[in-house]
DNA sequence: GCCCTCGTAATAATCGATTTTTTTGCTCTG
DNA sequence: CAGAGCAAAAAAATCGATTATTACGAGGGC
């Protein structure tokens, strides 16, 4: 279990990371509980009771409630009138769902990103590539071990690509399913890590957009999602 | 025993057309919350006070926040740190983003759900086509007061279009991007609805879904969204 | 006259206890 | 031995009251 809460972000957006410190209670385990659903310390279909929530976070059972229901909305946890809150369960069938819908999704906002896209954004993207070139993947020598700094900049840096799409829905979704593949992809690699090179595809990616070459930067990004479900994709047996 | 059970509904899933029956508190006002800030009786921006709806819809303020919480990832209520919730406001840009990505979104699950729908589908469609054509768009003379029936029936052809496409995820973002599209419509039709043909345009792009003509079909699905969309536009002001 | 500060009113957030509903487990039939 | 019927236990939902925060406005200094 974490028993520390590293970054407090308002429970409906994004913002600020910089504030380690106070903001309400809700917000503060709506983070921590997304957290722990997103890296899978509570697994997929996991029941989560009220009663125990409220211990572990120490808190009464309305910020539970709230924190719950505002994840719901993203998928991440299912409400059923009556009977509590779980984890959201995965399944091979929407993880094919996922993989389609992603580059479905990020095709498009891709192109609009490459034809609308200025200066500065290309730049955030150098940046964002640049670290996320720099980043271990895995923390300290131990190759299970996720570095939740890489995870960071990984987003960041896919998220990126996409900023300029134009539409903040759009951008949304993808933001949503993207955090949904991370939860598939710890539930999956819990074992092992592809030996393929990622980084070179992030370049590759990062390189094409660059370019302003847009069919060869979808080219690559879908080929990037593919490789990486298919490799997902045998680790659920 | 069976019909202890029966139509109780969630309130993050689809409606169950048995309505008015029972379910939890907090689900029933967020049906009541969602569909008035959807029918534009809670205008956009307006301020949420717990104290307030407490006592419209009677409850404590437990029901009252959930609901409003399981509101704000459907973009519906925006949600502020120690400043409660809010009615999510409109705008024009944002109207522009959302006619945009519902055309993104829908071309490729209409184009998905030609290619894979079956015999079933395609009654299906007939039948909410129909269903559609028959149901008048205002209730009793009045051209103002808009018919829910008919609003039900339109979402339903609108879903069953691309009910197919082969993605949960995609069909709940086009989902709540019609919500968020009826929203705007009720925001700026309250004056007047269009002259032009929008039943035939419906069939035309039913006529044109059955005989499998994707390119058609979509075509004429962007341009019904393009339409309505430049109508609304001019109603903003 | 304008802005800053502080106290007060209003509102949001949270808690602890109570009420409902579902689950569980056991007993009793057929 | 399967299943129906209860009753106790567990869990979810909800309430009413309390605490924390923000919004507001009057008074005072410059």
């Amino acid at each position: 279990m974490l028993d520390r809460i590293k970054s407090t972000k308002s429970a409906s957006g994004e913002e600020s990371e910089t504030e380690g410190g106070p903001a309400s209670l809700t917000s503060r385990i709506y983070a921590r509980l997304r957290a722990d659903i997103i890296s899978g310390v509570l697994e997929p279909g996991a029941k989560l009771k009220i009663e125990d929530l409220r211990q572990r976070y120490d808190s009464g059972a309305s910020p539970i409630r709230e924190a719950l229901s505002l994840l719901t909305s993203h998928q991440l946890v299912e409400r059923l009138d009556q009977r509590g809150f779980r984890v959201s369960s995965i399944s091979l069938e929407e993880f094919d769902e996922l993989l389609k819908t992603r580059c479905w999704l990020e095709e498009r906002a891709l192109r609009e990103s490459i034809a609308h896209g200025d200066k500065r954004w290309e730049e955030e993207l150098v940046i964002a590539a640049y670290r996320l070139s720099r980043a271990p993947r895995n923390s300290g020598g131990n190759p299970v071990a996720t570095n939740d700094e890489w995870e960071k900049l990984h987003k960041d840096f896919h998220l990126t690509l996409i900023s300029r799409c134009g539409s903040r829905f759009l951008l949304n979704s993808c933001d949503e399913l993207y955090d949904q593949n991370v939860r598939y992809r710890k539930a999956a690699s819990s074992v092992a890590y592809p030996e393929r090179d990622v980084r070179a595809e992030h370049e590759g990616i990062a390189d094409a957009v660059l370019a302003r070459d847009a069919d060869r930067a979808v080219q690559r990004l879908v080929a990037h999602y593919t490789n990486t479900g298919s490799f997902l994709r045998k680790h659920f047996e």
